[in-house]
DNA sequence: ATCTTGTATCTTGTTAACAATCTTGTCAAC
DNA sequence: GTTGACAAGATTGTTAACAAGATACAAGAT
């Protein structure tokens, strides 16, 4: 229970949230590879460090670790996309629902500050900071919901969702209308929890359809399994 | 995406899910102190090793790292229960939705033999099997449900709630009654998924109310924050 | 008698060197 | 020219010793 924070410990979870953050806004793409060494001089730390962190980040599966071989940005399947986007949709909106009941005048204002500078990072052709914004409005949802045990789940959940979107998304599409988030918005400042939970529904299915998972992202680690053993172009 | 397992890895997933085991059917109670010399010779593994599978744990918050001091198995607050339970009233339900949509033959044998053993259990005065295998009923829920997304959650979840139950559940009592989980195997049975979300939601209030989060368990480690500097109890 | 202070012991945290594995580049043979 | 083996380099995994911190106990002071 007293969660005492040594300044190692702080400094471990500012590490992992940074790349938290690198992933979410695509700094960092599915398949990336983090090597050990390049990670101790990006944040000035000893080895074991980022070995921690590095555990950390796998246990959330964001990243993989992969035995001798090191660690790689996660790149979920297809069938893993399926099931985080429908997770979401099992969790999200009930989380709408919670937000809506209990939502405060400020977090109001935090929800409109968050919307406007998306909408501006739209205007302005940002995609990165669009993307990072988008992410950042259903992680704030959480928020007012006021229930940490959640946050921590949909944090993970959209952290991985933006892994899908990179791998499946439509390139020239953002992962989220603003338009959306701005009904969620209008439902909450109404407190029409109902509402609120049946336009997040509705969000997420629409997030849901402008993934093609069929199409196979080629990446390098995909490589090999992609053009393995299949068809061997060598005459036999 | 290749989930290599080196047998080592394998090896330190056997070792987490052991200790998780041991929370759930509580012979881990909360707060019991977990050091790592004693786990290297409980388990015949390096220092490294067990040190991995703490901070795995800690990561999932099941046990609390304290720097300098330990690991000791989490006691969650009154607020982190309030928490726990109120997202498994977000997420199971649907679960139990998709379970019932996606249930198979051999899936009902396998729940039903749980309920046979789980009243066999009960029946035999056998509390720890009993707690057992009644979370183990919803963790197989989502495994029909078939998706390891929500699994790695609920799994989370439900062994938080073992803990939970142990603080402030009603010591005589079972946490879950199964009558509530045959209840919800007919639904399943029966295809019929709102049936079963309906009864995983009555399910989950129903323990939820037979907590009582004032209470407040003394155990070792709540000494200290307890006792501390608020109420010297010696004369100024 | 109780509380404080100091010391000894034990536990955890860190570092550095070493071992094992994988990758890459080169060279010889066919 | 292509294929295969071999070797050098680099990266990850492990071990062990050391350092730092915390706990427990005992002795002395109030």
């Amino acid at each position: 229970m007293p969660h005492s924070l040594s300044p190692e410990d702080a400094q471990e979870a500012q590490i992992v949230e940074r790349i938290y953050e690198a992933v979410i806004d695509q700094r960092l793409a599915p398949g990336a590879k983090l090597s050990e060494a390049s990670l101790c001089t990006a944040f000035g730390v000893g080895r074991m460090r980022i070995r921690r962190c590095l555990l950390i980040l796998a246990s959330r599966e964001v990243v993989d670790l992969q035995p001798n071989r090191g660690a790689y940005v996660a790149q979920p399947s297809a069938q893993q996309a399926r099931e985080i986007f429908e997770a979401r949709l099992a969790i999200e909106p009930s989380l709408a629902r919670l937000a809506a009941e209990r939502v405060k005048r400020s977090d109001v204002k935090t929800l409109q500050a968050l919307l406007r500078n998306e909408s501006q990072a739209h205007k302005a052709g940002n995609r990165r900071e669009a993307i990072r914004l988008s992410g950042q409005f259903h992680v704030a949802l959480a928020q007012v919901a006021d229930n940490a045990v959640m946050l921590r789940i949909v944090k993970d959940l959209v952290t991985r969702s933006s892994l899908i979107i990179g791998m499946y998304g439509d390139p020239g599409f953002t992962n989220c209308r603003d338009d959306d988030h701005l009904s969620i918005v209008d439902a909450l400042l109404a407190k029409d929890s109902s509402q609120a939970e049946q336009l997040m529904k509705a969000h997420l299915s629409h997030i849901t359809e402008h993934l093609d998972l069929e199409r196979q992202l080629v990446t390098q680690a995909d490589l090999v399994s992609l053009f393995g053993e299949a068809t061997p172009l060598a005459r036999a």
